[in-house]
DNA sequence: CGCTTGCCTGCAAACGATTACATCATCGCC
DNA sequence: GGCGATGATGTAATCGTTTGCAGGCAAGCG
């Protein structure tokens, strides 16, 4: 009988016992008896049972499955963040819906739909713009954020944005580096503030210039760094060394500003944020702040796991280090510019 | 009554007309009376009811979910794709679930297991190492492999790869080369032998040199390109240009060469595969084969939608086309080397 | 020996939707 | 006026599991 699947029912005449003896040799085999399991755990075998898991679902009123929230799925940076829930996610028997806030049409009402269905069992929000009011349903399913997120009382995972821009900042100052500018992301996003308020703040603290205009507006994007870099390569006075808010500007600066014909570091520093891979295959390899992406997945899954298995809420929120990764791309600022 | 969600019997009780109504307003709006027809969306409307998939999904024996399986969900490569499948199956109401095969114990049961329970109503493959044997399942879904697949005869959405190399190796051989190489894939990458076969009959099609020697094995990712680049480094007559088989490994190759102090395209030329976003941001910008993979995955969509859909085994398979992207790190090979 | 106590197991009722079939009213036509 | 056709709605079975409850049986105890 290849034909059709296996049914609990098939099962338990199999086995010349109960389908709820076989649903409960799944699920509590301690409390069947030895010889019993095993006659159902070879009819199992025999008959190449799986649990059907919609029905399972609906009489156990869950889903299995956890919804990601990201705005782009594209995004090399996400997706590393999608490999750590992932790894957490999979061998716990959750399953991923991946929404993309983007595309198709009425993300919100779709996403809302999601929620209020019982569509999932838990939210995982990687879109720092998602309107808080859209996640304050009153049947949401516990949920984490990956970023830092003052309006909701969610629980989230996030790294220490300020600190990552303070120390490098604090880098390029020992480099003896007067002139530090910055490219930051997209104003709307909480990452941007963060990482701009420490970039400032570092400034401060060495008694270093703090020039509007030399703090660049980005969006992460390569293009968005090429394009910071005509900026930087039109000023008539330029910074020494730049503290990109992401990996991606970085390489998009450096090739800009090295088809223009100037040399990194030698004219200019260059300290990126992320660590992405091709970070260390440039020619220089990038000097970053080090995000430890896989791990922010690892533990907004674990966090979210908790909650779901637990039924609280928990509003614990957790936060991740960041590390300096020195490499070629900044040196000593050019001579005569101290 | 914002506590609990709303049935499709609180709804026709609201409405004052049987479950069964409500559900034809919703699936056949046609048949119910007009005046029902108000009665019960107005219904809907106040009681905020939102149809149970999980319900539904057992009785009409589907899933409303699309399972895509691939190696690595952090890999850019794929994650383009999986936003081409995204923009496709996300307006058709369909979910994917994220199957990394590499992470987690078991991958192939726990594949199995998903595809035997019916857990999904469609197949993405995007791995080209899955063994075919492991998608012959009895009950399997209606699948589209996003790769070239001979083994089995699954529908397949696929660029033309020897093609790709081809032009690859024509555009190096235009510029006088006669000494190109080539940095291959994974063996058991069906991609792999593809592009390595193109690759081949391109230069004997010029009547080039055909060597063993002169083809490195890599596997797609930015580390095997730099350890080709020390492999070429150490050759005793090394090829004036090459090939790679993706444009990770070109990075990891140019980054490796230029910080042993060579230049491109001065010392060698180097061609990529994929056009992925960097490659026009590096400098030299990268030479290379582009190759569609927002409008893979958007056809791998669409064509297991129309399978689904119709429940027909549509058989038919798509080529994309491919096209050189001439870039920077391309060039005349060094004087005295034709 | 009778009664309590545990341990297993089966019965049957959910879970929430869909849909074949039955029912009933209405209408038109001869 | 009777009869079939048509159209709208309700009834109830069904999808495959899980689980509260109860029953049966054996052992232990007084």
């Amino acid at each position: 009988m290849d034909r059709k699947i296996a049914t609990i029912q098939d099962v338990a005449r199999a086995a010349g016992v109960s389908a709820a003896t076989v649903s409960r040799t799944l699920s509590r085999p301690a409390v069947v008896a030895e010889a019993t399991r095993e006659a159902v755990l070879s009819a199992i075998a025999q008959t190449g049972y799986r649990v059907n898991a919609t029905a399972s679902n609906l009489r156990r009123q869950r889903t299995g499955t956890v919804i990601v929230l990201l705005p782009n799925i594209a995004n090399p940076f996400f997706s590393q963040i999608l490999a750590g829930l992932s790894s957490i996610l999979t061998p716990a028997r959750y399953g991923m819906l991946i929404a993309d806030t983007k595309s198709g049409p009425d993300p919100q009402d779709r996403l809302a739909d999601y929620l209020a269905s019982g569509q999932a069992d838990g939210l995982v929000v990687l879109d720092g713009t998602i309107s808080p009011a859209t996640l304050e349903m009153p049947s949401r399913p516990p949920a984490v954020a990956v970023c830092e997120w003052t309006q909701s009382a969610m629980p989230s995972v996030r790294v220490e944005n300020d600190r990552g821009a303070a120390l490098a900042v604090a880098h390029l100052a020992e480099l003896g580096h007067r002139r530090i500018g910055h490219v930051a992301g997209p104003p709307a996003n909480v990452l941007t503030r963060a990482r701009l308020e420490g970039y400032r703040r570092a400034l401060e603290m060495h008694g270093l210039p703090v020039r509007d205009d030399w703090v660049l507006e980005g969006d992460f994007t390569m293009a968005s760094g090429a394009a910071a870099a005509e900026v930087w390569l039109a000023m008539a006075e330029r910074p020494t060394a730049l503290f990109l808010s992401s990996d991606e500007m970085a390489v998009g600066f450096i090739g800009a500003v090295q088809r223009a014909g100037f040399r990194v570091p030698r004219d200019v520093s260059i300290v990126g944020f992320d660590n992405i891979e091709i970070a260390q295959h440039l020619s220089p390899p990038l000097t970053t702040i080090r995000q430890p992406r896989t791990r922010l997945g690892i533990r907004a899954a674990e966090i979210l796991l908790s909650m779901i298995e637990s039924g609280t809420r928990d509003e614990r929120s957790e936060v991740i280090e960041v590390e300096l990764i020195l490499r070629g791309s900044s040196g000593p600022p050019p001579a005569g510019t101290r």
